[in-house]
Formats: structure tokens, sequence, C-alpha cells
DNA sequence: GTGCCAATTTGCGCTAGCGCAAAGACACCT
DNA sequence: AGGTGTCTTTGCGCTAGCGCAAATTGGCAC
């Protein structure tokens, strides 16, 4: 899908099954199409950074965004990931304030852009958009109470297990020796996702993979039994206490 | 405001001014009144529990709600709380899933209540309805996301500091010594959170009362030094390594 | 007032995980 | 090939915070 050709007949086709666009007719969503702008922004630079004032909202077509906040005092986390579909800056164009994260992309991208006040517009017009965007905010708050029901309740290792399914869901390829994370993602990163430092995981992971559990290399993971990874993730036996949970 | 008076003037007024009906005539908030049922929760009970299928969607006109969360093992942590004018289940109710979380009145309560597929049929018909909601839903994004980066980032201290200090602001009473956090909130609750442990809190509020910095009781909490809470809380000079953080 | 129960405090020992430092490995550029 | 910078690993010492246990307090019902 290239920037040209937006209300051609099968990049139509694709739109529609697009979380954002769903259960919008055909004609409603050329003219929803028509009010954006297309936006290519290659790798490693940024769709928005943190703190600037939120003026658009963007839907991925092409490529990989990786979302993360900085803290006054330097430390970073990575909030997440957002893949080809996905819609970036919803939030903030709507209610035209800053940015609170920044946007950068991982992978070259290409997007279709709308400003606020469009967006707007459209969701008054096509009350369906504002029902797609409620559905896909919800989902995201969904996703971070479940990361912060994790943070707090749940030791490192695993947070990382967990991120690593997840990751593994978004963005898992089968491969023969088993599943594969198909994006960079260094110790680094993970550490941002789950609240450690890039020490920790690149302890736990060497662990893993002299289990065998995994293979890794620099910012490269495959995943050889997932389904133990599950069992870390759900029923770590951490606890020398009782037999096992009730 | 009581159960029956909806269509009144005054109680128009007063909803206008909530997040979730702004900007609708009262014209049109009335049709959206009219589809509501009312209910009342006496204190302690629960609007719905964590699992149940989501069906309704509230806006409460009385009373506090705590919503929390509880994981397989059992460990508890509290999402927020709500106070009048505050909405509850908008996305369960939306999409139809169960409720992620259970909603406890710890005051007694009056709501009103929409079933989800009333709301998502008013929100078509009224799509400021739509926009609405997601504003709300945004800003509770936006505290996740808050939150996320706090308990990723930020020692236990100035976790709690931070803590109390939303509760200041959504719950603050000024008094003459300072300023009440006007409800009842336990060492526990604190603990649930901030993702920390009774103990702990218990032990950081000891020292905070030593030092004047507030006062407390059972289930009650004083404030005398806000600014001081707030210092902790954005400027705790935790590591002894340089002479201040840059 | 008395008794009871829940909330709170505090001592104590323990460990998960941090974070520095330094060495190693890998990818890429020239 | 060699150099360079980034990513990763691992040893080591340290401490924030956990969590049990037991004592104490305060509020409320009768």
């Amino acid at each position: 899908m290239s920037c040209q050709e937006f209300p051609s007949e099968e990049a139509l086709q694709y739109l529609q099954q697009l979380d954002f666009f769903r259960e919008l007719t055909p004609a409603d969503l050329t003219q929803i199409l028509r009010a954006a702008r297309c936006r290519r922004v290659p790798q490693g630079a940024f769709f928005f950074l943190q703190g600037e004032q939120a003026t658009t909202f963007y839907v991925l077509l092409q490529g990989r965004v990786k979302l993360t906040q900085i803290t006054p005092e330097g430390h970073q986390i990575l909030i997440r990931f957002v893949g080809a579909g996905g819609g970036i800056g919803v939030i903030a164009a709507l209610s035209r304030v800053e940015y609170p994260l920044s946007a950068q992309a991982i992978e070259p991208c290409i997007a279709l852009a709308w400003d606020g006040e469009t967006l707007a517009g459209l969701m008054r017009r096509y009350p369906v958009l504002a029902l797609n965007a409620l559905g896909l905010v919800s989902r995201r708050m969904q996703e971070l109470q479940d990361r912060l029901r994790e943070l707090m309740t749940e030791r490192v290792e695993r947070r990382i297990a967990r991120a690593l399914l997840r990751l593994v869901r978004q963005a898992g390829r089968r491969v023969e020796q088993g599943v594969l994370i198909d994006m960079a993602l260094s110790r680094q990163d993970l550490a941002e996702m789950t609240g450690t430092t890039l020490y920790t995981v690149s302890r736990v992971l060497s662990r893993w993979e002299q289990v065998g559990l995994i293979e890794s290399g620099r910012a490269r993971i495959l995943i050889r039994a997932p389904h133990e990874l599950v069992v870390i993730a759900e029923d770590l036996p951490v606890e020398s206490s009782s037999s096992d949970g009730e």
C-alpha cells in the first residue's frame, strides 16, 4: 500500500477491515479517506516527540512504531509497539494537549494522517468512527491495566515472560525452531517494557537460553518452547510455601 | 439529587456540566436521561464484580466507588476511586465483555444506569456523547500511563507521596491544620494503589508523621504540609551520588 | 465502661533485584 | 581485514523493601 492509491478498490478492502474503520460503508470510508493526508517517516525518525503540541492522528499502513515516555529524571519507559493497522495519537489529537509520549519509526513507515479538528468533525459526522475509537482506546486501557497489575504483583521473571508472549502475539513469526519475534528488540527495550534493568533482563534470558527455552542474539529473540514460557508467565512456582496455589 | 427528579430543571443544570454530558443541548440531554435507569447501591455493596458479564454503564450522582482488580493468586490492586460525576464501566459495557474489575460503593451511592446497547445507540444518535466518552477514557489512560511510569521508575516513598497528592486533588478538604483526605483510606488501600505492602506504607507514614508532615489515624490522613509532599513526589533526594540531579 | 475486632505499628531477618565495572561478542563501515 | 561502536554478559557487593510475628491502638457496639 503506497501513498497515492487511496480510494482504490483494494485499498478500501484492506482499510475496511481495520478496527478503526469497521462498520463504515465504503462510501463513508472514502469520504473519510479524502480528508486524510499521507505521511512517510523513515526508519529512526519520529512521528512526534513527547511534549509537542498534539495536532495529528495517524493510522499506520506500513512499518512499526515504538511509543516511549521519558521521565524528567531521564528514565525511559516503553509504552508499546504499534504495527500496521494501528492508530497513533488518537487521544492527544482529540483533546489538543501535548503528546504524552514520543512515537519513533523503528521501520520505514507509511501512515494516514488527520489533524485533530478534522478527526473530531469526522467523528461527529460518522459516529461509528467515534465508537470504533472508543473500542481501540478501551483495549489499550485494558492492556495498561494488566501491565499495571503485573508490575504491582509479579516478579521480574514473570513480567519478562509476559512481555515476550505479548510480543509473540503481535510480531511472532513461526519458523522451524520455534517462534521468532520479528523485530529488533534489545535487552534495554525489554527492560523498559517490564520495569527492570537491562542487566536483569540479560540474566533472565541467559538462564532461559541455558535451559533451551529460547535462543537469542543481539536484538533478536527466538522462542523455542512457547508453552514453557506460558508456564512461567502464569504459574511460576516461586513461593516454596504450600504445595501449589489453590 | 435523588432518583425521581430526573428531568428537573436543576438536575439538568447539574448534569450538563459533567464531563460526560457537556456540549449537549438540554433537549438532547433530556432524551438521554429518559433512557436511563436509576440505581441505589448501599455502602459496601458492589455495582458489579470482576468477571461478570458487562451490561451496564453508570454515571455516579452521589457517593464514592472503589475500583479494584484481583489476580488469580489473590493479590488485590486498587485501580482508582470514582466520585460523584464520574463514569463507571463505559468501556466494558460498550464492548460487552466481562468487567475487568470490581466496583464497590464505599459510601451510599446513587447512579444513573444505561445498558450497553442503549448507550451505543445513544452515542450513534448523539456523537458528542461518544466524543465526551473518548475524552474521559483518554484522561484515564493518561493517568494509568503515569502510574505505570511511576511504578517502573520510582521508589516506594515517592509513589506513596504521589498517590496522596492525587487523593488530595480528588477528595481533599481544607481544614485548619492542613488538608484532610475526606474518605476512609486504610494503609492497605494505599499499598494496593502504589504497589507495595501495608507494612511499608505504615513505615513511610510513620516517618512522615514524626517529621510533622502528616497526621494520621485509622483510615484517616491529614496532610499538614502539602508542599513538602510535593517536594518528595517530584524531587526526592534519594541518591547520594551527586549534589543534585540536573 | 467494657470488650471485641480490625487497623496499625514495629522489630527482625532475608532476598530479589539493582547497578557499577569490565570483559566479551557481534554487526557494520571503510 | 581491521577498527569501532553498540549490545550483551557476568561477577560482585549492596540495599530497598518484603513479610512474618507480635504488640499496640482506636473505634464501635452493647
